[in-house]
DNA sequence: ACGGTGACTAACC
DNA sequence: CGGTTAGCCACCG
């Protein structure tokens, strides 16, 4: 599993996950803006392969549902954390509007 | 250098 | 609010 620890994208990336605090969360392009860049799919194919190294559930789709095939996941984080989620029917979607975490450098 | 891929987005309809 | 479409950009073979 090559990739080491460095100035390049992915690294990038993890630094500014790592910093979102509990119960906030930011999308995938707010990570992607935050370190000067808009490549926000990009930003997700980085923590795919980081799998569970950094707390992905703080990133979610623009939309606010979390990442598709790990929603059921991300939504234990989410109730442990107490991160503030909207129920429509059988699907629901973290309320960005107030956990929107705004990343400093 | 090039084309395919994807844990995305904004704009339309 | 849901479906489509086009634009986006780093990574990989």
């Amino acid at each position: 599993m090559p990739h080491v620890a460095g100035d390049d994208f992915a690294s990038r990336v993890l630094d500014v996950v790592a910093g979102i605090p509990d119960g906030m969360v930011m999308s995938y392009g707010d990570v992607a803006a935050a370190i000067g860049s808009r490549a926000a799919r990009a930003g997700g194919q980085v923590m795919a392969d980081s799998g569970a190294d950094v707390p992905w559930w703080g990133v979610l789709r623009a939309s606010g549902h979390a990442a598709v095939g790990h929603e059921a996941r991300a939504l234990e984080h989410y109730r442990a954390e107490g991160t503030p989620v909207r129920w429509s029917g059988e699907t629901f979607r973290v309320d960005l509007g107030v956990a929107r975490y705004v990343s400093r450098s």
